[in-house]
DNA sequence: TAGCTCTATTTCAGATTTGAACCAACCGCC
DNA sequence: GGCGGTTGGTTCAAATCTGAAATAGAGCTA
């Protein structure tokens, strides 16, 4: 308890930071210059286009997306001007709205993904072997249903 | 070929971007709550005073922050605002300056220390057995090497 | 040393992100 | 039906971040 963190424990959270921020640039760059993608557009685009409907509800959209309802807001806004997505209202709930893929969004997307997914490969996944993704993804898996849990009771 | 990443890498990929991303904001919002810093001034605070004479060229400190030049000036200019580092023209290179940690920035860190090092294990660490702290940091400590090498190369 | 090129950092304008209000619509419940 | 207490989203002002200039000094070579 004198110390919070072992020295072992300490070099691997700082190097899965730094490393993590670092491919989270170079993905970002070749995004951009292959796509005039961000990631979040690009993410938003793969969600959307795997729900059914190719909808999503805002606020089921920000939470997979981790976003702040009113980041969301903006990031939809951007994408519908640039004609990617487009924002209905919800019939349901009329105090919801739901982003829609447009058929520029999809295409779009199919046309971006390939280089993308090239990008992961190239600057990640490839770096790895077999037995090390078994490792990250139940590691990561398991963190994430933690963090989904333990956010969702904390209103305060 | 086709598949630019299977099944098995996607689902590892995804785990890994979400969980990251929950992670973050997770020690953010008890950065924020415990000490009233930002994570990029907790790890700004970090480096300075780990480095001798406890200052940093901005060039390194971008550079290990992951930071553009333009954001570490303004990360910079903002923290001197609060007195938490100073900003010091370099003798040796008169183009260059460099950020200098304050008592008060000292002091800041030693106190937000301990609660950030106790969310990162709450949120983190503990979730991880030894093997999977020795698979992560040999995957992202490597990780880490092949990203700095490859960007410093790319001037384009 | 003048001229060139390169490097370190800042500046600038615009885009994004943040947290704190705010607004409307839903949901019991009287 | 109508009243309080949520919930889903948006708006707003302020803070931060970005990439493309602009600055200024270093360093080499003629």
């Amino acid at each position: 308890m004198a110390e919070p963190l072992t020295s072992t424990e300490m070099a691997g959270w700082r190097a899965y930071i730094e490393s993590s921020q670092r491919l989270m640039t170079q993905l970002e760059d070749d995004l951009r210059a292959d796509s005039g993608l961000t990631f979040a557009d690009y993410h938003v685009l793969v969600l959307l286009s795997e729900a059914p409907g190719r909808r999503l509800r805002m606020g089921e959209l920000a939470s997979r997306l981790v976003f702040s309802p009113s980041r969301l807001t903006y990031q939809i806004g951007s994408m519908e001007k640039r004609g990617l997505v487009a924002r209905e209202s919800c019939p349901e709930d009329r105090r919801g709205s739901e982003a829609v893929l447009t058929a520029e969004g999809l295409r779009t997307l199919r046309e971006a993904a390939p280089h993308h997914l090239r990008s992961v490969r190239a600057h990640f996944v490839d770096d790895l072997d077999e037995a090390e993704i078994a490792v990250l993804t139940r590691v990561f898996t398991r963190l994430g249903e933690r963090l989904r849990a333990s956010r969702s009771g904390v209103t305060q």
